[in-house]
DNA sequence: AACCCGTGGTG
DNA sequence: TCACCAAGGGT
């Protein structure tokens, strides 16, 4: 691991910073103004999402959001429809659970450090050190991805990023980096250079604004960092979906409140353990796979004649339109349709 | 610490 | 097809 002193640490805080403020991506709808509900928002969405899948989904958030009051008195249907598609569907509820909390119990006054930020439902070290950092110029570094990515080859640190021990590693050797002018900036600087120059996959060191300062790649072993160790493959599971129409309605059914996609409407969910169990009963030609990050969803259709459970309910197609739905219902409803 | 929690894109 | 990635947090 490389160690910087202090006139290389000024000297790399310049070179970034002198480089973020040229070709940074100053028109992020986020970095408008740094107010903390608007940076929260974005911090929240953009947890294990890429940036292009967020930006139309901060636009309409919060242009039918606008502040945090608005968010807190919101209904949570309406939230969550506002989420619809996004993923990871407890982070829209524990971000208006952060708002209720910022609202009623702090009376509108935000927390402004760190370790404070980090008393809100879903924001946790990465989220509050950007919240703290940007909106309130706290001197802290905000350790995600790129931040690992980033400083893993400046500095050649061959911690498993995977561990959850490596992220002290990390914050402290970056803490004494960060620039104390301008924390918030640093930050962002070193996520937009992970996203453009110090890609995990090609990265383009040789034109990139502080390959001076990367040691990795000065001894030709980028691509050996970060050090991260592999993750397990999902988990194959079959269904059959009940497909159960009365008076031109269909038959829902809500999930279970804690789980996945938990307390939202989809067809009837039977696990089976082999497509022999539905002999030959199945609609569609194919199934319709859907992927989670540790299960693999394959589904047959089923049409059959039901009594709706207490957990049911037939649903019109004006009313389930109105519902915020997981992505895999959307696609039965697609195959059902194609069926038509 | 290890596992759970969504989705879309890429090579 | 599949492994991996993308501004992580909760339990």
């Amino acid at each position: 691991m490389e160690l910087w002193s202090e006139e290389t640490i000024r000297d790399f805080r310049h070179t970034l910073l002198t480089w973020y403020d040229q070709e940074g991506r100053a028109n992020l709808p986020w970095r408008l103004n740094h107010e903390p509900y608007r940076v929260l928002v974005s911090e929240i969405m953009l947890q294990q999402t890429q940036v292009d899948t967020v930006l139309p989904y901060y636009e309409r958030f919060m242009q039918h959001l606008p502040t945090v009051q608005d968010l807190a008195r919101a209904p949570e249907e309406q939230v969550l429809k506002l989420w619809e598609g996004l993923g990871y569907y407890s982070r829209a509820r524990n971000l208006q659970k952060a708002a209720r909390f910022v609202v009623d119990e702090l009376h509108g006054n935000w927390p402004e450090s760190a370790d404070d930020l980090q008393e809100l439902p879903g924001v946790g070290p990465y989220t509050s050190a950007a919240i703290a950092s940007i909106s309130f110029n706290e001197v802290v570094p905000a350790v995600d991805g790129n931040a690992y990515r980033v400083f893993s080859r400046l500095l050649k640190i061959d911690a498993d990023i995977a561990q959850t021990k490596s992220r002290k590693i990390f914050y402290d050797a970056i803490l004494p980096i960060v620039d104390p002018q301008r924390p918030g900036d640093f930050n962002q600087a070193i996520m937009d250079l992970g996203s453009s120059y110090m890609t995990a996959k090609n990265p383009d060191s040789i034109k990139s604004p502080v390959r001076q300062f990367n040691a990795a790649y000065r001894d030709g072993v980028e691509l050996d960092f970060p050090v991260k160790t592999k993750k397990q493959k999902p988990v194959k599971q079959l269904f059959m979906a009940t497909i159960s129409e009365k008076d031109g309605e269909l038959l829902f059914e809500k999930r279970p409140e804690k789980g996945l996609l938990s307390g939202f409407w989809t067809f009837p969910l039977t696990e089976i353990t082999s497509i022999d169990d539905i002999k030959g009963q199945q609609l569609n030609i194919k199934p319709i796979v859907h992927v989670f990050t540790h299960r693999r969803w394959e589904i047959w259709l089923v049409k059959q004649d039901v009594t709706a459970t207490s957990t049911q309910q037939y649903l019109s197609s004006t009313q389930w339109q109105a519902l915020s739905l997981p992505t895999v219902q959307h696609k039965l409803l697609a195959a059902l349709e194609e069926l038509r």
